[in-house]
DNA sequence: TATGAATGAGTGTTCATTCAT
DNA sequence: AATGAATGAACACTCATTCAT
């Protein structure tokens, strides 16, 4: 059984250095935006000398651009993986609700860092050169999604991929960003598992009766 | 004689202050969310003196708190004009998808304020008292609509107010809160008029295959 | 007797605040420097918040530059008190040596802000409009003086005023803003009184010798 | 078999990468000052390591002290190879004169580091033990120009050597020092090549009726 | 009611210096 | 000999808030 060795010197690793920073600055960012984080919080977070953000990422909206970049760069690998071309329309098509739904439910950083950055007008999204064409494949994966389906008669034609894209984004997101104050205005609790649950149901007939044909 | 007009440096006037307080704080919460406010900048944008803020509001918080409560006081107010229940099943519905999305693009503060305070979790709205029932009417009001249109034979039974509800406000919310974001990854220009009567007709679309019954 | 109240809290007086903090400014720049000097130290010198220097200055440079203006404007404010346009030409163009090294050695901030200012290539100076014609007045005062010398025969024809001035500045200058690398590498103190006593003379003899015909 | 030349990444030549520290060191202290110089600035600049400053020098004050002494022993060492006691008297005198306007003209460091060091009341020249009798000769230098220069009759007598050094030196280096406020108090360009003649000239005569007996 | 002065605790950022290899 | 990682103290500057009038 090895010994645990936690008590010697955090060793000189530049790279698990810019991990643990990263790690921590998404929990930041996400917990309190770009403006309300503290670089004193991310660097003690990190378990890092606050020199080392700027060492390594140059200021604060520096690392806030890279840590955004981290985010998009995530979802659309784990967009690719689902290898929706090899499954039939119908499957693919509620794959990928179910997928974009759990993965809002599972990272939600990813929505607060995307709801900064449009707070800030994608000032850093836009220097980006990282996300350049990321979002392409997930549109044509989409395209080729609805193609199949109208070929084989299950689904609409006509629909535009980035609108349907966008409506699967944002029945599932909505919901999630905006849970706290619609648990509040709605009088009940949208974070509860079966309400969840629900809405993933609820989603899932929204797209199909948007896409499918009637039988 | 005529009254003394505009020549007193300024005239002492409690409510005229307060609302340009409010109306300068809308502008700032909403460019800049809540930690990335100035106290400074709004008692400036009021034309008024920081310490009147402090005066008539308390703190930071709670004029926040207050520009929150008035933008959904604002919206139930429009929601409770559209008269819904003088009309058509099918024309109110369409009507309450147009309005939603048109009172989102005229009023996009309302979206950035709502979105700075699901960032803080909804603390201030928990504290508040002006909108404990403001939603309910909407809610009631879209469940009569719901049943009248199931009644007269041109809704699905069993549709959730509540989600539909959520559902009419997401694919419009969504698509203009992260219009910067999406403009660059979908690299095309959501804020476009054009793009915007297309998407306003998607979601047209959406709701109406998602509650009517099939012709 | 009047009572000593200086026990009571200070005084809301934004002039008195000003002042403070221009002089703690100008004792703080001219002993390190500007890079050298720190704002914390000018706060507390000035018995002023620190938030005061920014809220009256602007910066930490802009300060300076309002104190380096001020330097300015009170050498050619002494200047021009010296009236040397009433005075015989040789007695004027003592006094003018004496007064100068006089200035120069009770007014020891004004070399080191001087010296400062031109490390940095005078980037404050070009940017101030206070300092626009002061030193005209001292010029045109010295070129009247060598004009009324040469007529009345005591003083060499063709001396340029503006070289004038500038060695009856540099040679009282020099010795003092150079007196600590000078006393080392000379082996002598050079702040004696009595070693203060014979550069002036000795200057007295260099400026005199320059500018007057042989009796 | 031929060495090893140029392939390897840097040579390990402790002498060079000295020299390259000290020479980009006195550029970083002469622009900047001691305290506006830095550390990370002067290692970049030298293509060396930072860690080799410290492994040197001991210290950046230590490193400024180094670079301060090499320009006076530069300078000492330059006067010294002038040769006056092999001229005539006058033209001896007049040879020191433009050789320390030029000196100055030509290494404008020199006056910088001097600046600094007297911003610095001398602390590091008092540590110093290399420049201890360097000055020693050049006045000793001087005073046999006076002394030989009175025995021919034309140089006045009693001149003080001392004296006549300090005033050499500071109508350039006053000039050269302050050329970018004179410049814009007096108007006109001091760094244009005619008028640095024109001063060049001037300062001949001045030194030459303070010492020179009439014909 | 209204105002400008004043403040203390932060806030992002920088710096000279040391550590580990 | 040489290097890149790491650090803590300091730095200029900011902010929400309170004081005195």
């Amino acid at each position: 059984m090895p010994k645990n060795q936690d008590t010697s010197p955090r060793p000189r690793d530049a790279e698990a250095t810019q991990k643990r920073i990263l790690k921590a600055a998404k929990k930041e960012f996400a917990k309190n935006g770009l403006s309300g984080s503290r670089v004193d919080e991310i660097a003690e977070r990190a378990d890092a000398n606050k020199r080392m953000i700027y060492h390594y990422f140059g200021s604060k909206e520096q690392l806030f651009q890279t840590v955004l970049e981290d985010a998009y760069l995530d979802i659309r690998a784990a967009e690719q993986k689902l290898a929706l071309d090899e499954m039939a329309p119908k499957d693919a098509l509620e794959k990928l609700v179910r997928f974009t739904w759990t993965y809002y439910l599972k990272n939600p950083e990813f929505i607060t860092l995307v709801n900064s950055e449009n707070l800030h007008r994608a000032k850093h999204l836009k220097k980006s050169t990282r996300i350049d064409s990321a979002t392409r494949r997930l549109v044509d994966m989409v395209a080729d999604l609805l193609d199949r389906g109208v070929k084989s008669g299950v689904f609409r034609p006509g629909i535009d991929p980035v609108q349907l894209n966008i409506t699967i984004a944002a029945i599932g997101y909505y919901y999630l960003t905006n849970q706290y104050t619609g648990s509040i205005i709605y009088k009940t609790n949208l974070a509860d598992p079966q309400a969840l649950n629900e809405r993933l149901d609820f989603n899932l007939q929204t797209i199909m009766r948007l896409v499918c044909l009637a039988p």
